[in-house]
RNA sequence: GGUGCGGUAGCUCAGUCGGUAGAGCAAAGGACUGAAAAUCCUUGUGUCGGCGGUUCGAUCCCGCCCCACACCA
């Protein structure tokens, strides 16, 4: 038996063998097959690019499921961050509960592991008076730690990790590749030999515990105590474009270069290595026109929003839906 | 009108001492387990402004023309 699903009246599921909503809302959806069948905690994640829609629709699935929103934004979760990462207004933000969104401080250590624990106990905090909960963001390593885990690898300590840094900075590439092949020959083998990233966090790890990353690496999927369910918002090229170029243009009518100007100061934190901020920061120290870093925003943007669909594509749990416009409910109900 | 400097990939430009050309950016695709809005990888045929001339052979040399910019009148 084939159900449509409808969402909210303007989304609907696409991929057939993907069709779970019928009915005129998805409250009343959630509440025939899950509530109803068992009484099993259910999480939705609703991802997809950036401005795409995710914000909208989360936010009334979680009125409908008189529910809260946990954000999958590695970004957003910083209070001193707001118009340059699309926050949800603070209308949007006092009609429903948000976790992880102004939650964090720019000068706090922010990472997926970090969005994993914090994650779980917000999700285990709602389903104490709800069976569903709502969570919402692009960040898709973030919401693949929350739903399966990261491997456990040892925390590594502060002034080994800012040494790793410090030497990168001062002896380049060259250095951290000789480093890595000397002390981690097994992870030399298949890395990517140019990304200083991943180096210096292999580099940082068999430093400070003496064993391979390989070696932790076991790969295993956690188990939830909950159902999951992802709903992955698919947008056209076109109208990405579209709603990035409207987006940007609606951020510098906000303030952004206000913004960015009492931020400036703290441009090397890594919250700031931001699409929108890094924009502006060059232009604020004249090394570009303003007309030339707003249009970097938008391509840095869509940048951004391909990497997020090149993620989210490779997994097969993701139910897709379209947005369909101007189609009645009607229409979509079979 | 004169002089000068240019016209090469979607854009900015490099180059060929004459053997039909290459970088950065853009674009497209991809990877990614503690920085993930980050980081990294792959993909480059385009009447080399137009028409003639010289030459075995011209995008490169020569002539004329067109276009852009600068300066001089």
């Amino acid at each position: 038996m084939r159900r449509t699903l409808v969402l909210l009246d303007k989304w609907h599921l696409h991929k057939k063998d993907s069709v779970y909503l019928c009915g005129t809302t998805a409250a009343a959806f959630f509440n025939k097959y899950f509530t109803v069948d068992e009484k099993k905690n259910t999480i939705i994640i609703i991802t997809g690019p950036t401005a795409s829609g995710k914000t909208a629709l989360s936010l009334e699935l979680a009125k409908h499921l008189d529910t809260s929103i946990i954000s999958a934004d590695s970004r957003q979760c910083f209070k001193e961050l707001n118009i340059g990462v699309a926050k949800p207004t603070n209308e949007q933000l006092q009609g429903v509960k948000h976790y992880f969104i102004n939650s964090h401080s720019i000068f706090e250590n922010v990472n997926a592991q970090i969005f994993e624990d914090y994650a779980l106990h917000a999700a285990a905090e709602i389903f104490t008076k709800n069976n569903f909960a709502v969570m919402a963001g692009g960040t898709g390593l973030y919401i693949k730690a929350f739903c399966e885990g990261l491997d456990e690898i040892p925390e590594i300590n502060a002034e080994t990790r800012k040494q790793v840094i410090d030497n990168y900075k001062h002896l380049g590439l060259q250095w951290l590749q000789n480093e890595i092949s000397s002390k981690d020959p097994a992870f030399w083998e298949g890395c990517e030999k140019q990304n200083p990233q991943r180096l210096m966090r292999a580099l940082e790890v068999i430093i400070s515990t003496g064993r391979s990353i390989t070696a932790y690496r076991k790969q295993e999927k956690k188990e939830r105590p909950f159902r999951i369910i992802k709903v992955g918002l698919q947008i056209s090229k076109e109208q990405l474009h579209h709603n990035i170029n409207m987006r940007t243009a609606k951020m510098i009518d906000e303030g952004l270069i206000a913004e960015a100007k009492l931020l400036i100061k703290y441009k090397h934190l890594n919250a700031l290595q931001t699409v929108g901020y890094s924009e502006m920061f060059a232009y604020l120290q004249e090394k570009i026109s303003l007309d030339e870093a707003i249009s970097r925003i938008k391509t840095n943007t869509m940048h951004y929003a391909k990497r997020q669909v090149t993620w989210f594509k490779k997994d097969p749990a993701i139910r897709w839906i379209k947005e369909k416009p101007g189609s009645s409910v009607k229409d979509l109900i079979q």
